[in-house]
DNA sequence: TCAAAAATTAACCATTTGGTTAAATCATTT
DNA sequence: AAATGATTTAACCAAATGGTTAATTTTTGA
């Protein structure tokens, strides 16, 4: 393992755990057991450093899911697909969500947002709702309030996740397993919502 | 204006904006115009403001929605009703959110989630629930998964609210509005959701 | 083999940070 | 008006922070 490898590993758990303002280079230093010059030899500065950290770890939450969704049919089987995808996604990096969100909610946030990859969801997702929205297989709903609330409810639990541990009272892995069975609930509500009712 | 509410006041603002680490004594107490000692004098530690800055923020966003809502009848009115009242805090303050989930993710939370006033949820969502589910007024879904979505559908735009904007192209008044008629489009889903299906 | 380049270290630095102090001002009471 | 207590201020402090530097060790390549 190389120094480098070593401070970009460290570097994650600390920003990842306290943020751009609580993460200590000090820290980061000690957790890859290297010097502390050796952050600034190799990433410049503070700022440098969390700059490839977040990219590194933006591009693994939204990854490329492009071509698999395409050889799902229809919009109720991409969004389906989606869920099943996410919480894969989320169970093995559950402290992500909020790192993003910190970091895009950050004052002085220069062009973080314009890093996050959405292309691919205008992409496959709308194009394929219009088109099962105008054969009738999908309600009339609004496609961009629809998109949030998959996503927000699929991601929410993961932000507020110490408080669902401790008001529950459940431990990680009793938390892993509601948000598994989570899954069909979800893929359920979706169903319910899109599928229309037959007016016989 | 007091001193102190003109502390308390500043010191909402640096909070909310910048969170614990990233606020400052200085900008808080150059906000407030007063001398930075009297933070000390008035409130003792960083700490002990910020506690009493949460405290008095939290109590705003888990107001006392319980007695309105035992005026609702079913289950379904009073989800409803959960949602537009929601929407009428998260308008008026839309920092809200970040804040509370940053603040219960701090790596060194003492007791702040303990502070989360819950207790409404379990006392009159619940019961109305499992009521009207053994009455056949709704559908049989997992409650706790229901409320976790509700609030995650509700919530999680202004969590995210700085991508929106951005990745949208809206500015403040168009997001406001955006979640204005999403008011409607929430208890759409909700009816959807909840409102069994007749098989005739 | 040996010099040049790269990597690493310890000591150091300027600035910022939360917090303190002692003196000064203001308000209150007698 | 004098004394007392509460409030406010400027100056200060120690610790922590991101960052630098010059010297040292390790690696590389001719």
């Amino acid at each position: 393992m190389t120094t480098e490898e070593k401070i970009i590993k460290a570097a994650e758990e600390v920003f990842i755990e306290q943020g751009y303002d609580g993460a200590r280079m000090q820290e980061i230093a000690d957790r890859a057991e290297i010097n502390k010059a050796m952050l600034h030899y190799y990433f410049r500065s503070k700022d440098m450093l969390f700059e490839k950290i977040f990219e590194e770890k933006v591009k693994v939450l939204f990854p490329v899911m492009g071509e698999q969704m395409k050889s799902h049919e229809g919009f109720i089987d991409k969004v389906c697909f989606f869920i099943e995808q996410y919480y894969e996604i989320l169970a093995k990096y559950p402290f992500m969500p909020f790192f993003v969100i910190s970091t895009i909610n950050r004052k002085d946030d220069k062009h973080f947002i314009e890093k996050l990859p959405f292309g691919f969801i205008k992409e496959i997702f709308f194009e394929s709702f219009f088109s099962d929205l105008q054969s009738g297989k999908i309600r009339e709903v609004n496609p961009f309030q629809f998109a949030i609330s998959v996503m927000g409810m699929s991601v929410f639990p993961f932000l507020t996740r110490p408080a669902m541990k401790k008001l529950i009272g459940i431990n990680d892995e009793q938390f892993q397993m509601l948000m598994q069975q989570r899954i069909e609930e979800l893929k359920n509500y979706v169903r319910l919502i899109l599928i229309p009712t037959n007016h016989a």
